[in-house]
DNA sequence: CTAACCAATAATGTATACAAAGAAAGGTGA
DNA sequence: TCACCTTTCTTTGTATACATTATTGGTTAG
């Protein structure tokens, strides 16, 4: 594996996972120390980083992690609207509706995996994120699963800020199962407005927590 | 001006204009000589140009030029679809009118523009740019803005390929302003389907000219 | 005391030298 | 004659040294 690769995916982790948080300066001389690369393959990954909008140059400072206010999430989810109706829509035309309709079985039982503690919540995350590869895979647009993936790097920053709680994760399996059938069912227009209605409400919780939190970090 | 900006740019217009064709082998210490750069900010050009999808790694044999085949522009459409039909549905929603009426002015004036030779059809693709402009000035969101510029590099490219012929101009020309009055009138549901429309109409003669000029090269 | 300018320093930007990995070509053996 | 192996050469990947620029802190003048 070449170095660059591996200092652009660690650091590309750190800042997903919020060890590296909005507004860390990375100097390349420290961070190519601290990553066992030199500065040639950590200046590659910071670049790369840049174009993902996950770092962004302050004059004379070099590069800092972007921060993620409030807008910039209202400001994701429109062009995550239109990106995952248009996949939902795809998928349902061309997914295979034997693989889509196992995926729709396990989030008809997905109630039991949100309700059974931590490693549940994680095997039902792990069961979006195999719903998201099928959707990619069904769609084969490589630019719109390109865009679909730059998307999501900045979708996972957002799901730390807005934790999840238990009865938002009922309701989200719900409101995904309705995609999932949809797909099944082979049913484009109904996959998309399925799709608008997940995020709409997706968007007003990450909102609703976010505000939350901030009330409580002042009171 | 950066060593590594100037590489990107240069190289990146030569692609878009066609001059480096697809399949055309990028080596390194060639194209730093050629450019005047050395390799490590050519690297850099190199990287970006990879991550906007205009070059692609060829096992050992360096980087080329991607192809664009007609399964690319169906796939590309299916990403601009959801792109600008969501543009120009925000445009409508936060556009100033005004500005917009301006250039729906400019539009329903575009006919002398399309039937005065070169330079008027050089005047009327700059109008559609400022058109562009204006879209992604009203958006706001940086997120989808993004989208739409690594969109648009691809499209520059296409457009290379289809060449526009008068009456085609002038049938978009009056897209376009159907389009453009839906912004005015602050009417985003129309402003996206007038897109979804327009769109639609475009793609279908970039495929018809491709495959008559494959046809020709045939015959 | 404040503001402006200069110097020093620390950062990024660039070039080049070196290493390693892969491919092509030529030779040798079966 | 064909296939495989070895060697060489070209290419990318990495490290480091050098240049340049911008910022910060200090000093001096008003």
């Amino acid at each position: 594996m070449r170095a660059s690769d591996k200092a652009y995916q660690t650091l590309l982790d750190e800042i997903v996972e919020g060890a590296l948080p909005p507004g860390t300066v990375l100097a390349e001389v420290e961070q190519a120390a601290r990553l066992g690369v030199s500065r040639t393959p950590l200046r590659e990954a910071l670049g790369h980083l840049r174009k993902d909008g996950l770092v962004e140059p302050l004059a004379g400072r070099g590069l800092i992690v972007t921060a993620v206010s409030i807008d910039d999430i209202v400001e994701l989810y429109e062009l995550r609207q239109p990106l995952e109706q248009q996949a939902a829509r795809l998928a349902a035309q061309r997914g295979n509706p034997q693989l889509f309709a196992q995926l729709a079985a396990e989030f008809r039982d997905s109630d039991r995996l949100i309700s059974s503690g931590e490693e549940g919540i994680k095997a039902y995350y792990q069961l979006n994120e195999r719903l998201d590869r099928a959707i990619e895979d069904a769609i084969s647009s490589a630019y719109l699963v390109n865009a679909l993936k730059a998307l999501h790097l900045h979708l996972a920053r957002i799901r730390r800020l807005s934790r999840q709680n238990i009865d938002r994760l009922r309701a989200a399996a719900v409101e995904t199962l309705v995609i999932v059938e949809a797909i099944v069912n082979r049913d484009p227009d109904l996959a998309a407005s399925a799709t608008h209605v997940h995020l709409q409400q997706s968007l007003r919780n990450s909102l609703e927590t976010i505000r939350t939190r901030a009330v409580d970090r002042v009171a």
